[in-house]
DNA sequence: AGACAATTTGAAAACGTTTACAGGGTGGTT
DNA sequence: AACCACCCTGTAAACGTTTTCAAATTGTCT
């Protein structure tokens, strides 16, 4: 019954700890902590002794001990409106995998649009369930000092997709408003002079940016914007319905659709099918995103394309960047997006 | 610079701690802790100081602490194989959302596939990163004794979507035997005989499942298995599009496809509108999964639904079970699927 | 041989909570 | 007045690591 600590218990489960296996391999757990994180600066020999003992006895070091003394949880936070949304999921999924290289795990935070949710997931950097945060919604779910710079008030951060108005915080994104001036050109090329689009949902600066440069675009060519043309929408199929629904209604009908998100695009296309319009023959859709299935409809979705992979990739970049100390926040990624013209689009019909 | 325990840094970052609150508060830490977890057994008076400076000092529990001394993460690992798959990210998200309302949060185990990662998120369970483990693998990532329950060396865990065949393990499955045989049985109901099969990946369970349904509809129709007809895939889009590609070179080729997923029927059909064959008066198309698309697919595709949402409910619902302790391992919950009839299914052609 | 540097190790403190235990107070009952 | 029960609170001991500091050992150079 002596104090050399190792466990006694039967049941076979009991999980060692680093002093029993201090205690087998005749060194301190010191020793063992630094067999196991940096191996280099042991001896050889003890390096032996002590790995021997970790393996036979399945030794698996406590994250809690190790994110008590560390102060590190090594958790990545993502908060995002809707992981299932085939954007969110395509980026979290590079985010994770290149989260894990460098040894972080990913929380999923699925705030479903609600603001509480919000902020519950941006807690977790403070409580230190979280060591960063990946923000891909568009508020800002911390409360800010104006009088000091926002970074200082911030843990290790990185926004992406919805630009949060605020300086001095990392951001990952593609040019919005270049993205839509170029999907409106490609439809302007085309002859197409009655354009509609279908927003996404109000006020998020993703929509606010697309809708720029479509009346940009509109404007450049000479043409001016018909607001009964411009449909309120969320970026999900069934609002991509009832726009493409209320754009039928009207008197003069758009020649071309633009959808901000290629989910309202496939909405807006199976109404049209439904009703017998031919697309692109008489009327052209446009999507946004270039999600998997996009290429596959019938007739193939011309859009604009997104770099998930990268967006992700970028994204793990910056924060680590921060939290390995090595760089201030405030870093901005541009990633280029990519006109992909396919059978939706087609020239304005000449028979009316 | 007495031992009161006060942090004196400038930082104003600088995080408090329970012995800050307590001091300030004019408690013991104890106090203060009783107070945030269990307040009814503080008195009201107490209860009031210390929320205040709780309040005014922005205190925050830090997990860290708190994980080591309770043993517990307070998350709980989802190992999926893909989480960019639309079946996948509809379950995580519900099980995302019910886990919130249980205090847990989930941690993202995106596999792509590689065992090796498989055995990486099930150790997180070992070194207490998580307090459950949510399978959606068909691989069993422990090593297990043969001499003794499984259940007794694994942690609390629950195994969805792909059957993994282990006693004593909490399962939530749909019976996918019996839905591929319902959706034979519909095509067989039209009138088809030479119906085709894609597969979804070799020796996964759900896959053997739904052959087996399969060929247990035709046997019972008195139709021979023709293996011509039966292709390998993945479950993925291209693999849809490389069996139907492969379907059509057949000299007898089949009046109706039934694809093991959604997605591949996706790919499967627009490789027929794009060869300019009609759905279904040519070739009749099904699914399997219901994804959100399938029902805006021109023409809409008949499929079986899988209840996503009360999947991840009921992963949660036993995995909890087993996390209070309120019960033992190896319930299992069968969840309903649904034959969704739309047009991309149709009468057999009677021309040929 | 002695001084000094380099390498390797151990002792002990610290990280921030929660909780078992004990003790102090209050009020009610005999 | 003594006792008991109950409620509330504080003390102190965990939980399992990592890392600072110092000590011990070895090797190198004069």
């Amino acid at each position: 019954m002596g104090n050399h600590g190792y466990r006694t218990r039967e049941n076979f489960l009991a999980k060692l700890g680093i002093k029993d296996i201090a205690a087998i391999s005749g060194v301190s757990p010191a020793t063992v902590s630094r067999t196991l994180r940096n191996p280099d600066i042991v001896s050889e020999e003890t390096r032996k002794k002590v790995m021997k003992a970790v393996e036979e006895g399945g030794y698996t070091p406590s994250r809690f001990g190790a994110n008590l003394r560390t102060q590190k949880s090594g958790n990545i936070i993502v908060v995002m409106p809707d992981i299932t949304n085939q954007v969110n999921a395509g980026i979290i999924r590079a985010i994770e995998s290149e989260a894990q290289k460098a040894g972080y795990s990913i929380l999923l935070g699925d705030t479903q649009g609600l603001p509480e949710r919000e902020k519950h997931y941006a807690n977790m950097a403070q409580s230190g369930q979280a060591d960063g945060v990946l923000l891909f919604t568009f508020h800002m779910p911390f409360n800010l000092n104006e009088n000091q710079p926002a970074a200082k008030q911030l843990p290790p951060i990185v926004n992406s997709c919805e630009s949060i108005p605020i300086e001095g915080i990392s951001k990952v994104m593609i040019d919005n408003i270049a993205g839509a001036r170029t999907a409106v050109e490609h439809l302007l090329s085309l002859g197409h002079k009655r354009i509609a689009a279908v927003m996404g949902p109000r006020d998020t600066p993703s929509t606010l940016e697309r809708l720029e440069g479509y009346q940009a675009a509109l404007k450049d060519a000479g043409i001016k914007i018909d607001e009964q043309l411009v449909i309120r929408g969320d970026y999900g199929l069934d609002s991509g319905i009832g726009a493409m629904e209320q754009l039928l209604k009207l008197r003069l009908r758009p020649t071309a659709v633009f959808c901000f998100s290629d989910d309202m695009a496939i909405g807006a296309m199976s109404v049209l099918q439904e009703n017998g319009f031919r697309i692109p023959q008489d009327i052209s859709i446009m999507g946004f995103d270039d999600i998997r299935y996009a290429r596959l409809m019938t007739p193939a979705l011309t859009t604009i394309h997104q770099p998930l992979e990268e967006i992700g990739k970028a994204c793990i970049e910056l924060l680590l960047e921060q939290l390995d100390g090595k760089s201030e926040p405030g870093r901005y990624i541009e990633l280029p997006f990519k006109l992909m013209v396919r059978q939706s689009t087609g020239p304005v019909p000449t028979d009316r």
